[in-house]
DNA sequence: CGACAACTATTGACGTCACCAATTATTGCT
DNA sequence: AGCAATAATTGGTGACGTCAATAGTTGTCG
């Protein structure tokens, strides 16, 4: 059960952003803390928060969330099948097909016959797509610091750590 | 009523598809550690992965987690507001309607006319609601224990901490 | 060698979901 | 009394997940 949860009781006033009528969020509350008893839950809210914000510093460029978890992959790997996208990145087979096409058509990747197996296409990285990537991680990088904002530096490196233990089985 | 959740998923492992060409993976290597790089895309992944087990249990009571969402909001405050589950939960009011539609037609939670101002509507739990909802939960920490199996009680200790630090502002 | 199973990429269909605009009934303000 | 604001609702559009089906290709086995 839930034993001892000790939160830092800071109420982060954010500049106007959700000025209606939402009375300010203490975790100390008890109906907060079951609210979030349960660590899975937790991850799917805050995971549902963090997409939010990584899409909306994607939104001028016409491409999605989807597309930056491809174009990171590939970032990573020097070319890869379609179907490695599909697995690692738990996406369908069809909806990489759509992916690919969006990337190819704005110049971000392309795909290239495989000299091994002529079914399979290898998608690549092209140039334009590496600098693209360059410019959305640093936009990324201002979204984490919004999302992380009351953990201090140590603490965010101990969650870094525990997240990556968690994310290194299944699917990427 | 009674809700065997068996929490057989042929969703992910589909007769070895992943086992081709698929190298173990492993978070030390170079171009793992650079793709997970970035806490707020790791935690978008996580969330994914954490929401897509939590339907698979959901998935023989009809519901979804977005209906499983406004449940155990409403297991914490003993009645609220439309509105206030919106603000909350982070859903599109119009959202709310389908999902109080569907909780009612289940029977787990009823819309009852607001005292004070007759264009609200408070949503209340029913007992048949509550039930399904401990139901749930049990099915929830065994997925929860799923995703969390590399890391020992206290590392997850500290991960709740932590992740309930950072869900203190902002919506549910 | 030839029939056949398995696989890759692709397309199409269906239901869900997020987001926005518009509507109705009601309230608060002045 | 008049009028802006609000709560719930409806409808539309586009993105998204999942499944079924297809064409082209590969490997296997009789």
């Amino acid at each position: 059960m839930v034993t001892s949860i000790v939160v830092a009781d800071r109420r982060v006033r954010k500049t106007g952003a959700m000025d209606t009528k939402t009375t300010p969020i203490d975790a100390n509350e008890p109906w907060m803390r079951e609210l979030h008893a349960d660590t899975g839950y937790l991850l799917y809210r805050l995971g549902l928060r963090s997409g939010q914000l990584f899409n909306s510093c994607l939104q001028e460029s016409g491409l999605r969330l989807r597309h930056y978890a491809v174009l990171r992959f590939l970032a990573t790997c020097e070319g890869a099948l379609q179907r490695e996208l599909s697995a690692r990145l738990g996406y369908d087979p069809s909806a990489i097909v759509g992916l690919v096409d969006d990337l190819e058509k704005a110049g971000f990747a392309e795909r290239r016959p495989s000299p091994d197996d002529r079914r399979s296409r290898i998608v690549v990285l092209t140039d334009p797509g590496r600098a693209f990537l360059r410019d959305i991680d640093e936009a990324g990088l201002r979204v984490t610091n919004e999302l992380l904002d009351p953990l201090d530096p140590a603490e965010r490196e101990t969650l870094h750590a525990l997240l990556l233990r968690i994310v290194q089985d299944g699917p990427t």
